[in-house]
Order: structure tokens, then C-alpha cells, then sequence
DNA sequence: AGCATACATATTGGATCCAATCAATAGCAT
DNA sequence: ATGCTATTGATTGGATCCAATATGTATGCT
């Protein structure tokens, strides 16, 4: 019985990862293959194959007799990766700003205004200490935000540097960052105003601007979380 | 008996994968799981293993049911490949202005001198067709460019970035590379010029005119890839 | 009680097994 | 001959097996 599913392997990775991200399998926390099989009613070996996918793009660390655990990145980490992320999305918004469509553009826009709207009620959400407002607009936040990015990243027309952003992601669970990101309400708003910039930048094709209003951005927002992850004592 | 070697799965990627990068394993050619176990002298499993991984980072393609396959790079992701290089090699070399130490700095300029002096030979060795000097030389000229690139690499401080960097080369078999870079004499000329300008700049501790130098080294050297490959009908 | 040692169990890691799929060849009809 | 179909052989892919290592627990000693 080979193969049911088209890539089972890739597909395992895929959803081991996002259970990553999404905190399920915490920072630090060992994975078992027995129970990663039981889990998904496949046998080792396909898992083992994942986790040796997952390991290749740094999402989790291979320790030779003792099996998966999945990272847990310091500040330090944290702090390289944003740097990073800063330079490869600077570059892909100066490579946008000569190949966005209107249609695209629009998009962002409309991307934006939900962006903006989310933060208005995450900032009502805070300021009323509504921890269910808040949880509730997380969503949006992470959508409206998601896509004003990808569309810049989708318009370098650059496919490397498309796969290069998407693996930078992973590895960071992500609920962690949004606590950071969605707590406080000047900085929801300065996220918005540096949005704005940028948005303002790339309808008018600066490609300087542009850059320079998205690396600010990026960088800003990974001072914010070391700043916030240190204010805690590290992740997890 | 359970792993006699550290990391077997590991060890048999990295040398695939330089075999790969080699030429030995052409692009577009299949790995059979079979041939490359008994080429090692070990079970289809961890090469299975070893194979996911290079999957992961972009070396290999695997289709379903049909197995691994060198990736057959084109023009045009030799072109993205080398943007992201140099965008990020820039940024490597604007963090290294500022960490660089004296030791550092004197390891370039010998790399620097052995560079130039290597380039001199293939020049004499280009004018006259003498192929065997070619080949007796390119080492050298790989391991003092190599040298000149790493050194910055290191100096950046960041970690992140370095890995980032080596998996970009990773995928791209070195000969043609080489090929292109090494032919002619009036380009390796100006390739000298170019790690010149750069080790200026950083001697100066001139950030900007670093990375200005840095990026537009890299993204001649992809220009003149991509141009010598279009010239001669892709890539293997 | 605290600590070290020894044993039992759980878990990994490579090898092997077999079904399913794909590639190649041979056979057949047009 | 050329094109289509069927069968054989090669190869992949998931499951299973067993040895080696690590982990956890109980036992004995100070």
C-alpha cells in the first residue's frame, strides 16, 4: 500500500510545523514518533522522514539518541532572524514597487483597513482588559497583517526569496509573538502608521521609501518582541 | 546496532550534497535510493532520510512515486538566488564594519593577495589556452574567494545569517559557476577591483559604501553567470 | 534521608519486508 | 513498420523488526 495521499511525508511536515507555530508542541518539548504516528495513523517511518524535513529547515533539533525536540530560541535568535527578515523584505518591496499591479495595490489597501480596524478593537479589547475581545480580533490581526505582507512579497515576483521569508517564519511559535504584538495599544498603532508609510511609499513607486519604511517596520517590531520576551524571562 | 557513527543521517546529506554540488550527480539526474545505500554501505533508510533533508533545503526535487532528482536550476533562479545573495551579503558586511576586529581584517587581505595573485595565473593561463594550469589553479581561486566572503560572514555576528547564506550555495553545481567566473581575464580583473573596493571600505569602517560595494560584486557575478549559461544553452 | 548502582522499560535507529506504482520491454493488431 | 496493450522487472514507500542507547524506577549502601 504506497502512498494514498500524494506526499504524505511533505504533508506531515507541514502539519507537525504548524502545530509548531501554533505553541501546541511547546519550545523545548521532546517529540515522539510512536506518538506522532499514533496521532496521525501512520507508521515511524514516514514520521521520522518529516522530522528530518522539519530539522533541515530549523524548526526542530536532532539530538542523536534522544530523538526531536523542538526549538527554543532565545533572544539572541530572535533578534538575527528579524534582522534578517528586515534586509530580505526590504529587498522585496524594492523589487515590488517596480512590478505591483493596481489590482495589487488595492489590495493592500483593503488589507490595511482591516489591519487598522482590528487594531481599534484590540486597543478597546486592552484598555477594557477583555482578554475574550482580545483573542477574539487575534485572528484578524494575524489575517489583515499576513496578507499586507505577502502581497508585497508576492509582487517581488522573486520565488526564492518567497520560500526564504515563509521558512524565516517558522520556528517562532507564534502565539508568543502576538502577545508581544497585540498587548499594547500605542505600538498597535504605530504598527498601523508604519503600514501606512509603507502603503504610501509603494503608490507613489519609491523604491528608497519603500524600503526604508519596511525595514524600520520589521526591525521595530523585533525590538518589540525582544523587549518583550526579555521582560519575561524568556520564551515559553 | 544502533548508529555506530555521531550523526549518520546527517553525514550522508553533506556528502551527497557536495557531490552534488561537485557535478558528480548531475542536474536532472535521479538518485536511486538503492545505488546511493550501497554506495555507502548503509540501508535505504537513512538515506531516505538524507534525502528528505536535502528536499528541505531546495537541492533535490522528490517526486512522488518516482524518487529524488537533482534540481536543474535556470537562468532565471540563478538570478533570484543571487538578488537574495546579495542583499544579504550586504547586510552581512554592514554588521561586520562594525564587530570587525585587526585579525580579521588582515585574514581578507591576505585572502585579498592570494585572490589577485591566483587570478593572474588563470589570466596567463586563459591567454594561452593552457587548460591544465586552469585546473591547477581554480582551487586556489575558490579558497581565497571563500575565504574573502567568509570572513565577513563571520565577522556579521549573526548566525542565522551565515546558514542562510551556505544553503543559497547549496543546489548550484560548482564547476559551471566556476566556468563563468574563471575564463576570462578582464573580468576576474575586474572581480579583483571589485574585493579591493570592499576591503577599502571596510578597512575605512564605511558602512554604506561597504555594502554598496559588497552587493554590486554579487550582483555582477550573477549577471555574468546567468549571461555565460544563457550562451550556451542552460545549465548542464 | 540522600545518593549511587542495577535493573526494567521506553525510545531511537538502521535493516528488512512487502505492497503499490512506475518504467521498460515484448507481443499483438492494424 | 507503427502504434497500442499487456506483462515483467525495477523502484519507491509504508510497515515491521531487532539491536543499541537512553530513561525511569527500584534497590542497596552510607
Amino acid at each position: 500500500m504506497a502512498t494514498s495521499a500524494a506526499k504524505l511525508v511533505g504533508s506531515l511536515a507541514e502539519r507537525i510545523g504548524a502545530r509548531i507555530l501554533a505553541g501546541e508542541y511547546p519550545p523545548g518539548s521532546r517529540l515522539r514518533q510512536e506518538a506522532l504516528a499514533a496521532e496521525y495513523a501512520v507508521s515511524r517511518t514516514p514520521i521520522r522522514e518529516a522530522l528530518r524535513q522539519l530539522e533541515a529547515k530549523g524548526v526542530i533539533q536532532h539530538v542523536p539518541n534522544q530523538g526531536a525536540i523542538v526549538l527554543a530560541p532565545d533572544a539572541r535568535d530572535i533578534r538575527e532572524a528579524y534582522q534578517v527578515r528586515a534586509e530580505l523584505e526590504g529587498l522585496a518591496i524594492s523589487l515590488a514597487v517596480e512590478w505591483i499591479t493596481d489590482e495589487q495595490i488595492e489590495r493592500m489597501r483593503n488589507a490595511q483597513k482591516r489591519f487598522a480596524a482590528t487594531v481599534e478593537k484590540l486597543t478597546v479589547a486592552a484598555r477594557m482588559s477583555n482578554a475574550k475581545a482580545h483573542l477574539k480580533n487575534v485572528p484578524n490581526w494575524v489575517e489583515s497583517n499576513d496578507e499586507f505582507h505577502g502581497v508585497v512579497i508576492e509582487a517581488s515576483g522573486n520565488k526564492r526569496l518567497r520560500q526564504l521569508i515563509r521558512d524565516l517564519h517558522l520556528g517562532f511559535t507564534r502565539s508568543v509573538m502576538l502577545a508581544a504584538l497585540t498587548m499594547d495599544g500605542r505600538r498597535m498603532r504605530e504598527n498601523v502608521a508604519q503600514h501606512e508609510a509603507i502603503l504610501g511609499a509603494i503608490t507613489r513607486h519609491d523604491a528608497s521609501e519603500a524600503r526604508k519604511a519596511m525595514t524600520h517596520h520589521i526591525l521595530r517590531s523585533g525590538e518589540l518582541i525582544v523587549w518583550w520576551l526579555e521582560s519575561r524571562g524568556g520564551l515559553q
